[in-house]
DNA sequence: ATGGCTTCATAGTGAAGA
């Protein structure tokens, strides 16, 4: 089973993209992030002539999360449970026995910024929720935008983005309180190449100079990582014209 | 490396992303 994970940056956009991915990586599971449509202007007919099944929560302009299965997907919700959020960066489904949770974390702006307190407060509710999911789901996948490095060897200049938001010790500990919860960041099981990234901001040559940071994540529960037989980053959809910023992140898993 | 893109909502520029 391969599930992969993708922040689209405006899926109207990257529509051609997202169904060029399909054809190549042929996924199990696609979860998207930051589709940016709302609900009435999802490109449904367009997934559905791929092959694929679709749900989706969207709102205008910002967020947007959506999931893409070739099996139909079960025990649809949407949001955290519990937190009446009207942004839109939750959905999950049951995919042939696994619970795979699709999330676009908060970004933050600053760690001064009033958004660096929804994005922090964000995180506590998710931990709970996801505390839940792993109680019901022992096969679970949260793969999304984490909008957090959780480690020095994430970020392409530890020294220069100390303390700033992405990389702050308050989002780490977040990070490290969901892998608490018995969760397992799937890249780091396996080897990979040093200064691997995940995002690259879109000015000053920054994918060209790889000034990136790991900051799309999958992470799995013990039962899921039994059975992990690769993690990886598919960078070179960053070449491609009018990218992402984000490039997406795939594992297989033996179920 | 403190903005130098890119997107969206607009109809000029401004917000937001990370």
């Amino acid at each position: 089973m391969k599930l992969a994970t993708w922040n689209v940056n405006s899926l109207k956009v990257r529509l051609p993209q997202v169904l060029d991915f399909l054809a190549v990586h042929k996924p199990d599971v696609l979860c998207l992030q930051e589709t940016k449509l709302e609900d009435d202007k999802f490109p449904v007919l367009d997934i559905l002539s791929a092959g694929y099944q679709v749900v989706f929560s969207g709102q205008k302009t910002y967020n947007g999360v959506a999931i893409l299965s070739l099996q139909a997907p079960q025990e649809v919700t949407m949001g955290i449970a519990d937190f009446d959020d009207p942004q839109k960066r939750v959905i999950a489904v049951l995919i042939n026995g696994v619970r795979v949770v699709c999330v676009y974390i908060p970004n933050g702006e600053s760690v001064t910024s009033e958004k660096y307190g929804y994005k922090l407060d964000w995180l506590r509710r998710l931990n709970s929720c996801l505390k839940m999911e792993l109680e019901k789901y022992p096969r679970l996948a949260i793969l999304g935008d984490y909008n957090i490095a959780p480690e020095d060897r994430d970020v392409h200049d530890p020294k220069y983005w100390e303390g700033k938001v992405l990389f702050s010790e308050r989002e780490k500990a977040a990070f490290n309180e969901l892998v608490a919860l018995g969760l397992c960041d799937s890249f780091r099981l396996f080897e990979q190449a040093e200064k691997s990234y995940t995002w690259w901001d879109y000015r000053m040559n920054g994918f060209k100079r790889n000034l990136g940071l790991r900051i799309d994540h999958i992470l799995l529960s013990a039962e899921l990582v039994k059975n992990c037989k690769s993690c990886s980053i598919d960078r070179d959809r960053r070449t491609h014209d009018r990218p992402s910023d984000h490039a997406p992140v795939m594992v297989e898993i033996e179920i």
